[in-house]
RNA sequence: GUGAGUGUAGCUCAAUGGUAGAGCACUGGUCUGUGGCACCAGCUGUUGAGGGUUCGAGCCCCUUCACUCACCCCA
C-alpha cells in the first residue's frame, strides 16, 4: 500500500524538538504577560474576504500565496496567513473599544503560505504576534518596540539588529508615493521587470527589491521621512527619543517598506546574522486605518509578528538545549513486583516527578538499558528480594561504581521522602 | 512560480554499467537480579516512484515526486 506523507512545506515537530518549543513558547508568553499582554486564540480558518480586505489585493500574500478553498456552502474559506486580520476582526466583532480603552494581545500559533519551501520557510510556520490596540501616541510606539526587542531576548536570541522607518499616514503618504512614481518613471530602464509592473501597483515595493540595479535606484529615490507630514514628523521624533531613552540601537532603514498594505507610519524590523536570505525574524509597524477598514471605528493600532521557525533554527546554532528534568525509571521482577510498582509511580508522579517503567516484560539487563536511555537519575528496583524485605532497591545512575551511594536499600515507607530530597537538592543545583 | 544540486538500511555514507556494503543505531548473548565499556552474533533495502537504452542499470536517458539551496515572497 501507498504510504500517507506529510504535505509539502508541512512536517511534524518530535519531542526532542518540541522541548525547544516548549521553552522558546513558555519564555515569550512570561514576558508578555509581564507587559500586560493577554493570549487571545482565533481560529485558523477565516472568510477569504477578511485577508483581502486587510493584507491588500494586490499583494502577493493575497494573490498568490493564501491556502484559500470552498466550504461546503459554497463560501470562500482561507486558512490564515497572518494574525492581525484576525486579531482585528476580533476585536471590533466584541466591540473590544467600549470595554476597555486600551487592548494588549498576543497570539501564537500556525500560519499557512502557499510558498516554496525553504531554509527556515515552511507553508505551516509559527508566528508569534503581539497587538497595541487604542493609542495613537508615540508611547505606544516605543511600547511595541521594547516587547519585541525584550521577546527576542527573553528566547535567546543574539546578533540582532533593529531598523526603524516611518511610512506616514493617508495624509502624506499618498504625495510621497506620487513622487516616488515621477522618480521611478525617470528611472524605469534600470528597473527589473517585477519592479516595472510594481510601479503602478504598489510602488513603495520597489524600494526594498533585492535585485541590485533596483537597489540603486532605490538609494537615489527621494526619502519618505523627508517629506512627512508636521504629525507624523513629530510622532516619528518622539518614538525616537523614546527608543534612546530605552538605549536601543536602530538604524533608519529608508528603504523597508512591508510586505502588508494596511501599515501607516512606524515600521521596523528585526534582522539576524546567520540565516542566509530569510534573515527577517520580527517585523511590525502601526496600522492606524486598519480597524476602520474593517467595518470599525476609527482606533489606530500597532503590532509586530516574529517568525518562531528561523527563530528557532538560529536559537539551536547558538544557545544550549533545554536541559530535560530528572527522572526516574522503575525497574521490576515478575508480576507481584509489577503490581507493587503501580501505586509507588502514581505517587511520585502526583509528586511531580517524571517516572516511567518497562512496558515489555523484558529482562533485568534490557530494562537498565530503557533507563539508561532514558536518562533517567535513579533506577528503583523491586523484585522478589525487596517485596519480602518490605524496601526497594535505589540506584544512582551517575554514582561512581564503587561509591557507598551507588545503590542503597531504602524502606518502603520512607521511599517518597528519599527520592524528593534527593532530586530536591538536583534541582537546586541544576537552577 | 523560476533556477541549480541531491535522493542507496532507522541515521551518516560507500559500491568502474557486472553478486547492494560499511560504520553508527537497534535486538540478543558473553553477564539467568543490574545500564554505560569491550567482544560475539543477529536484524535492517521494492537503491524515492514510473518508463526507456542495454546481454546486464544504484550508476546512462526521459518523466514524476520529494528534499536542500538560491530567486521570489515574508516573519
Amino acid at each position: 500500500m501507498e504510504t500517507i506523507r506529510v504535505i509539502r512545506g508541512m512536517r511534524d515537530i518530535h519531542p526532542d524538538q518540541a522541548l525547544w518549543w516548549q521553552r522558546m513558547e513558555r519564555r515569550l508568553a512570561d514576558t508578555l504577560r509581564r507587559y500586560g499582554y493577554g493570549e487571545i486564540r482565533t481560529p485558523l480558518l477565516e472568510p477569504t474576504a477578511l485577508f483581502a480586505r486587510s493584507i491588500g489585493e494586490e499583494t502577493d500574500i493575497v494573490e498568490k500565496e493564501m491556502y484559500t478553498f470552498q466550504d461546503r456552502d459554497g463560501s470562500s474559506l482561507t486558512l490564515r496567513p497572518e494574525g492581525t486580520a484576525s486579531v482585528v476582526r476580533s476585536y471590533i466583532e466584541n466591540t473590544q473599544w467600549k470595554k476597555e480603552p486600551v487592548s494588549r494581545l498576543y497570539y501564537l500559533g500556525s500560519m499557512f503560505r502557499h510558498e516554496r519551501p525553504q531554509k527556515g520557510r515552511y507553508r505551516q510556520f509559527s508566528q508569534v504576534g503581539v497587538e497595541l490596540i487604542g493609542s495613537l501616541e508615540p508611547a505606544a510606539d516605543v511600547e511595541m518596540i521594547d516587547v519585541m526587542v525584550e521577546c527576542m531576548n527573553a528566547i535567546g536570541l543574539k546578533d540582532t539588529s533593529l531598523q526603524l522607518n516611518s511610512l506616514g499616514c493617508s495624509a502624506c503618504r499618498p504625495n510621497y508615493r506620487d513622487s516616488l512614481v515621477v522618480y521611478l518613471k525617470q528611472n524605469q530602464g534600470d528597473l527589473c521587470d517585477n519592479c516595472r509592473r510594481r510601479l503602478d501597483i504598489n510602488p513603495l515595493r520597489v524600494l526594498d527589491c533585492k535585485a541590485e540595479a533596483c537597489r540603486r535606484v532605490a538609494d537615489g529615490a527621494p526619502k519618505i521621512i523627508d517629506v512627512l507630514c508636521a504629525d507624523c514628523a513629530g510622532h516619528f521624533q518622539t518614538v525616537r527619543k523614546g527608543l534612546e531613552n530605552l538605549a536601543l540601537d536602530y538604524e533608519i532603514n529608508h528603504r523597508m517598506v512591508r510586505g502588508l498594505d494596511y501599515y501607516t507610519r512606524t515600521t521596523f524590523e528585526m534582522v539576524a546574522a546567520g540565516l542566509g536570505a530569510q534573515n527577517a525574524v520580527a517585523g511590525g509597524g502601526r496600522y492606524d486605518d486598519l480597524v476602520k477598514t474593517l467595518g470599525g471605528p476609527e482606533i489606530p493600532a500597532i503590532g509586530f509578528a516574529a517568525g518562531l521557525d528561523r527563530i528557532l533554527l538560529k536559537l539551536q546554532d547558538t544557545i544550549p538545549e533545554p536541559a530535560s528534568p530528572p527522572n526516574i525509571f522503575v525497574v521490576t521482577r515478575g508480576e507481584a513486583g509489577w503490581r507493587a510498582s503501580l501505586e509507588l509511580m502514581r505517587g511520585l508522579r502526583r509528586a511531580g516527578v517524571q517516572v516511567c517503567s518497562d512496558v515489555r516484560r523484558g529482562s533485568m539487563k534490557s530494562q537498565m538499558k530503557q533507563a539508561n536511555r532514558r536518562g533517567a537519575r535513579f533506577v528503583i528496583i523491586l523484585g522478589e528480594d525487596e517485596l519480602t524485605a518490605g524496601r526497594v532497591t535505589v540506584k544512582d545512575m551517575h554514582a561512581e561504581e564503587n561509591s557507598d551511594q551507588k545503590q542503597i536499600q531504602v524502606p518502603r515507607e520512607d521511599l517518597h521522602g528519599f527520592l524528593l530530597n534527593r532530586l530536591g537538592l538536583l534541582e537546586g543545583v541544576v537552577g
